[in-house]
This record gives structure tokens, sequence and C-alpha cells, in this order.
DNA sequence: TTGATATGTAAACGATCGTTTAATACGATC
DNA sequence: GATCGTATTAAACGATCGTTTACATATCAA
């Protein structure tokens, strides 16, 4: 093999745990994709908490290598020069992009996220921390500049809400897609209509506040 | 005990289901909650996939005692006399009230259906067959209902969608309400006001098209 | 070469999983 | 009262789970 016994199963661990979740995921058949010995997660890891942790971790760090959430630092230079809205605009389309990779699948972190959304576990409260609470905070600052000052925080933060949601459902409903909406695609034209549609009809809500 | 024994497996099968989704829900833990034995389930059900079937089409009966999902008939006398802006606004409310109990926590019912979105059971093309399908295609026929016919049907059913993800959003994050959305509540009131922001959104949004 | 440290592996551990078996208790029917 | 179908139970089944153990191998410093 050309990558180490570690960082293999680290990729298998990610994959099969976005895909399944932490409990339908057995050790030895993270193992067995990786091609590694079952001993091997203990002993890397420490336990399969440890790997589930440590996958979360490598999930989002690879996700930051495309410089993604890092947008979500409200204070950058070249966000605050921006409209409001136009912020918004690209708010709604980084998220899009981090949920969704470039041939419409879902990525494995924002599928991990929606698993721990569903059932957390331990490590849930650290990701928020560390990611899903800061996008959120950003998103409902990014709203509330959007919205003026007379609009109601209570009003911005649900609207705020509704915007994840519509970022976070293509996420959630992929592997039912062809039965649910068996004509609709996320390719690379069907995420910018999707993040246009999204952008809009919240420019739409904040205005009318 | 005053009910059958069937019955107690069937309402723990439910909330245990629905709390933790299938494969982290053992039949000894359902057992032990309705005070019966493990051989019971095999007995009753024949397996434990077929409690969970019956578990499924169990909280889909209770949520209909509600007389809720009768209304994604279309083409109830009650509701094509209405205008169509209203019928969505109906809608709405009717979804979110299924999603979410009087006191404000998820269903039953949707969480296990969001269980099975994340990660599809052999059970699913039954359940999509029986509500939820047929929910979404009634939601595709309000909205296409109230663009009017010239709005493009690829539009109509994104936003519908849409429309769907902002329903369905509060029962995924319930578990995790506290921590990400601490100020949010879906009381009542919460409740209606959600219905009522999200309605009036997608009207918006559908008069733009 | 020797010793130390890091890594990989076969085998087994006890626990828990879903399921089955065998036996028992109950109630209605003949 | 004997018989039969239904319901319930304790106990055990084989399989799989996460984890541990004991041992083999590799790498490098002394």
């Amino acid at each position: 093999m050309d990558t180490s016994t570690k960082d293999r199963i680290l990729t298998s661990a990610v994959g099969l745990f976005a895909g399944q979740g932490y409990s339908s995921t057995s050790v030895r058949q993270i193992c067995d994709a990786a091609g590694a010995n079952v001993a091997s997660v203990n002993y890397h890891f420490g336990s399969k908490r440890g790997l589930y942790d440590a996958s979360l971790d490598y999930a989002r760090a690879r996700s930051n290598e495309n410089n993604v959430w890092a947008l979500a630092d409200t204070d950058r230079d070249f966000w605050s020069a921006l409209p409001p809205l136009d912020r918004l605009r690209h708010f709604v389309a980084m998220m899009l992009d981090h949920a969704l990779t470039r041939d419409g699948k879902p990525s494995d972190l924002s599928r991990m996220m929606i698993h721990e959304m569903l059932d957390p576990t331990p490590a849930f409260e650290r990701q928020v921390e560390l990611s899903i609470g800061r996008v959120f905070d950003a998103l409902v600052a990014i709203c509330r500049q959007a919205a003026g000052p007379n609009a109601k925080l209570a009003d911005v933060r649900r609207i705020a809400m509704l915007v994840s949601a519509q970022c976070l459902y293509p996420s959630l409903i992929a592997s039912a897609m062809p039965q649910l909406y068996p004509g609709l695609r996320f390719d690379k034209s069907g995420r910018r209509q999707l993040a246009e549609t999204i952008a809009n009809h919240t420019t739409l809500a904040l205005k009318s506040l």
C-alpha cells in the first residue's frame, strides 16, 4: 500500500460512518475496507469511539482544505466588504458546496453531522463548538445584517434556521432521492439553481420583516 | 398489565425505533421496556424486521387518527374549494403538526421517517408509497396550483422540496436543539409562527416564478 | 550485534446480538 | 376430562460485536 495503515483506516471509517452512522458500522467492516487488521483500530485510535472522533476531525479537516468553513469567519475583510445580501448569497452557495460534492452526492462531513444531529453521540458537543455552531452563528449574523436594525432577533433566528434546513436537506434525503424526487439532480447547475432559489427567497423573507 | 403483550411491544418499539433508529435498538431493549419476554417478539412479529415494519404501520395509523395525512388527498371537496395560497398555508401547518407533538417534541412517525430517509431499510419503499410519497406529491400539486400555469414544473418541484425541508428539519435537530438553537421553542405559538413564516416565504417564492 | 521502540497480526476474550428450542400455562371446544 | 391452538417463559443457540492478548516483524540507535 502507498499510504499508512492509520490513514487507510481513517479514510474507510469516514466513508462508512458517513454512510451508515456510528452504531451500524463495525470495526471489522472498516478494517476490511482498509485492508487492515481488526486490532489496529485500537492500536492507533484506542477504541471505536476514538476512531469515530478522529474521523469527524479528519472529515472536517479535509473539508476545510477547500477553504470553506473559513468563510464562517464573519469578520473577514473580503466578506465584510460585500453588501449584506451578497454575503447571504455567497454563504448559502458555500453551505451547499460543503453539503454536496461535485457530482451531487452528499459530502461525508454533512452526512456525519446529520447523523450527529439526529442521534447525538458524546462527540457532538465538540463538533458544535468547532464547526456547526460557528457556521450557524455566522449565518444568524449575516441574516441580521441583511434584515436591518429594526428586525426582531427571534424572527431573524427563525429564518436563519430555515436557511440551514434547506441547505442540509439534500444531504438528508440523498439516499432516498430517486424514490422521493425522481427528477431532481444536484449536479453543478442544479446546485447553483438551488442556491439561488434559497438565497432569493431568504432575501425576500428578510426584507419583509 | 391492562394491554396485550403485542400492543405493549409495539408501543415500546415505536418509541425506541423513533429515538435511536433500527440498528441501534435491540430486541431486548424493547422487551425490557414493554415488560415482555425476548422470544415474544419473534412469536408475534416473526423477526426484528417484522416488528420494525409493524411499528412503522402502527405509528402511521396513530398519526392518521388525528385525521392528518388525509389532507394529502388533493381532490377532497373541502380543500379544492380553498384558494390555492390558503391550501398551501393549511398544508404547511398540517405538516408541522404531524412532525411535532403538542409539547414541541418530534413525533415518533417523523423521527422514523427521517431515519428511513437518512439510511433507508427495505421497508422504505413501502412507506414512500403509503405516506411520504403521497404527501410530497400533494405538496407539489398544491404548489403548482398556487404558482399558476406559467411556472415551470422543475421550479415548482424545487420549491416544494424546500418546503418539506423546512417542515422536517425541526424533527431532525430536536435532539440537538438546546445546543444549536438555545432560544428556539416549538410549543404551540412557536409552531404557529414557524408555519406562518414558511407559508409566507413559499408564497412569495411561488409568486415570483 | 544487541536492545528498544513502533507497528502489524492471529487468535481469543467476554458481552451482546437476533433467533430458536422446549417446556409450561391458559382457555375454549368437543 | 381430554384435546387442541394460543400465549408466555427460561434457557440456550450460533453469530457478531468491541476489545485484549501474545507474538512476530520492522526500524533504528547504541
